[in-house]
DNA sequence: GCTGATGATTTAAA
DNA sequence: TTTAAATCATCAGC
């Protein structure tokens, strides 16, 4: 700076012709050759301009006027203005290519999707429509007070958006246009190019987008809120109706020491008991964790669905039917049909009632009774004890030492489990 | 309100 | 991918 304003001394005596202000040898001629003579008012020019702030106002102004109208301003103008493309903006434009954020993108499609953003479609009947499902399907009027609260509660969250959005835009409009403003004035004395203004522009537009951007993602985390709220299913959990777990338990005790339905078996209890396929193998995994944590407490239930299992099976053998009972993988009922009547399992559901069978459970003279009971019954049959004897009946089966079922890591592909002596087929019976 | 039951979710392992 | 196990969140009976 103090080099460049001691060269622009060095050139003084160089002045703009016909303007006040100006020594009066500058303004009665160029001076010299042309080029020299461009050179003096080029270096006079910048002189002027670097000397500017130690003037008066008053004085300023008059060469700030004087610079306006002067013959080499445009041509000086362009030349500063080229130069400062070439530089500063340059590197500047690099940095301005920037792809699209994908954060952003993320946050407008959801907000898209949840109806916030966007169109308005009757205060998010699409997440509505999801609340409707997750809940299953259910259309009682419990469900369509809850949906319309929270229809009602994420069109407040749509219209403090679009209000907050509204704001930033006006905000971020008048302070673009008063940026803008500014700069043409400065352009008059600064070298300031309308492609700079436009990138200022969007500098000042990047800038408020980042505060859009906040909106954006505090807005999605109130929808997510709002679902979490609303849709969870954990909140929705609602107890399955009498039969459903009626045919599960059915099922469970029947294949007790298999408790692993195959898809097409899940398939067949979930259209039965009208849940999801999920919801089956939820069911079974909670039971199966449950029951083998707490052998004892499900005694009862066991004994009661195995007397249950015998009797069908007693009646399915007399009537020469079948019991109505999704097959198991490795059971050889005919496909798609529910047989139990046969399975070995039923054995197993009597076994486990001995708790000396398994991990130390206590069953008392009663559930003994009763299992001798089941094996007269389950006798008296003919054919489910085929081949059994006495001590294979009461082998411990199904859980094994580790607590775990013989073969429950293959449970849609079991084969027998291995056979030694005193063993049961675990789902046999065929 | 407390407590056990229960459906769903998450995490780690195979 | 399926399962066990742990955990969460709600339901339901008292």
């Amino acid at each position: 700076m103090d080099e460049q304003t001691r060269l622009m001394h060095s050139h003084s005596g160089v002045g703009m012709a016909g303007h006040p202000g100006l020594p009066q040898h500058m303004q009665e001629g160029t001076g010299g050759s042309d080029g020299d003579g461009r050179k003096q008012d080029i270096g006079d020019i910048l002189q002027q301009i670097m000397t500017i702030t130690d003037q008066s106002l008053d004085e300023a102004q008059a060469r700030k006027h004087a610079l306006n109208c002067h013959r080499m301003k445009p041509a000086l103008f362009n030349v500063l203005c080229e130069i400062k493309e070439k530089t500063v903006l340059s590197i500047r434009g690099a940095q301005e290519e920037e792809p699209p954020d994908p954060q952003l993108m993320r946050l407008d499609n959801m907000l898209l999707a949840e109806g916030v953003a966007g169109p308005e479609k009757g205060g998010g009947s699409a997440a509505a429509a999801a609340a409707a499902a997750a809940s299953g399907g259910g259309s009682g009027p419990e469900n369509s007070t809850e949906h319309s609260d929270y229809r009602t509660k994420l069109t407040q969250i749509r219209q403090i958006y679009h209000t907050e959005l509204e704001k930033y835009e006006q905000a971020c409009n008048e302070f673009t246009t008063h940026v803008m403003n500014l700069l043409r004035e400065q352009s008059r004395t600064r070298p300031i190019s309308p492609k700079e203004i436009e990138r200022m522009v969007n500098i000042i537009h990047r800038k408020f987008s980042s505060i859009q951007m906040q909106l954006k993602q505090s807005t999605c985390e109130a929808v997510m809120i709002l679902r979490s709220r609303f849709l969870d299913a954990r909140r929705k959990r609602r107890n399955f109706n009498k039969q459903a777990t009626e045919i599960l338990n059915e099922y469970f005790y029947s294949h007790l020491s298999n408790p692993y339905p195959s898809e097409e078996a899940k398939e067949e209890l979930g259209k039965k008991c009208a849940i999801t396929v999920a919801q089956v193998s939820n069911w079974f995994g909670n039971k199966r964790i449950r029951y083998k944590k707490n052998i004892g407490k499900f005694q009862e239930e066991a004994n009661m669905y195995a007397a249950r299992t015998a009797v069908n099976a007693t009646n399915a053998s007399s009537h020469g039917s079948q019991a109505n009972s999704p097959s198991t993988p490795n059971s050889a009922g005919s496909a798609g049909s529910f047989n139990m009547s046969n399975s070995g399992d039923l054995f197993m559901s009597v076994q486990s009632l001995n708790g000396d069978s398994y991990q130390g459970a206590q069953v008392g003279a009663n559930v003994q009774s009763q299992v001798d009971t089941l094996r007269h019954v389950i006798s008296q049959t003919g054919g489910y004890s085929e081949g059994l004897t006495a001590n294979q009946m009461y082998s411990p089966q199904g859980i094994n030492a580790n607590g775990g079922w013989q073969d429950a890591p293959t449970p849609s592909s079991v084969t027998s489990p291995t056979e030694g002596p005193g063993s049961v087929h675990s789902d046999t019976s065929n």
